[in-house]
DNA sequence: ATAAAAACTTACTATAATTGTCAAGAATAA
DNA sequence: TTATTCTTGACAATTATAGTAAGTTTTTAT
């Protein structure tokens, strides 16, 4: 997994907390995670034409998301993200030997992504607060 | 998954199939699997430190597998060479709010991968034969 | 009009992937 | 034993792509 899906994840996580009410900052988010702002903005891109986040040019503006966190898998994040550098299939035919290892891997790792949704990831966080933090 | 890994387990699936006698000759492994011979000689390296192929320079030379497919996982092959240049833990850390989803991905992917050992890959291969080929 | 913000363009850096050349080791034939 | 051939092994160089940074343009609320 490339540090675009992570980017990406941290970014759409930050949106479901912080944009209920109105359009969160790039740079703020890109502060919080300690992600690159200028990276961050090129990586929203494929975010905004696949549909996820809505965007705010101008004074006031920045992002949302589409539609509740719920609604938002990581599997959708990914696929957006790693998008045409895609990752076993185009590649590999399935002739070669070790093609069912391969595709075997990423319905796997599909099925992993897919079962988790934004509002998960908020969950997760809001116990690690107590778990983790001192 | 990068082409190290893949890579990798076609060397490793010809060496099961066809180290049983003698040893075999890189250059036959490059040109049936059709991989670039000299970029596959340099992925041998870090499967030969770690045990899990033996090598015989000179005439007659070759590779081998250095125990039975049976007990070579893919997983075992993918660490070996995916190595440093590792996956997520090195770079998360678990105040990340992305983090479990992260490790609980790599949990997946571990699992699966070490479901499977050569013998299974030689074993699958064996029905394509019939179920693919005209 | 002005200031704030995303969107666009360009360029740089690091790392993965690939290729090429030469050295070292081992079997074989004379 | 010695020459020869066959093979891996080590080192360097090149190309492609991911990751990062900076500056400019466009849009919009006030």
């Amino acid at each position: 997994m490339s540090t675009r899906s992570r980017y990406g994840l941290q970014f759409m996580f930050e949106l479901a907390l912080h944009s209920k009410e109105r359009p969160v900052l790039l740079r703020d988010i890109a502060e919080r995670q300690n992600i690159s702002e200028k990276y961050l903005s090129k990586l929203v891109i494929p975010l905004k034409s696949s549909g996820l986040i809505n965007t705010y040019r101008g004074a006031r503006g920045g992002y949302s998301l589409a539609c509740e966190p719920k609604k938002i898998t990581v599997k959708q994040i990914v696929d957006v993200l790693e998008g045409d550098a895609s990752p076993v299939e185009d590649i590999q035919n399935p002739l070669n030997p070790t093609w069912d290892v391969w595709s075997g891997l990423d319905k796997a790792i599909s099925d992993y992504l897919e079962s988790i949704n934004l509002e998960t990831v908020v969950q997760n966080n809001r116990n690690r607060q107590f778990t983790y933090v001192i």
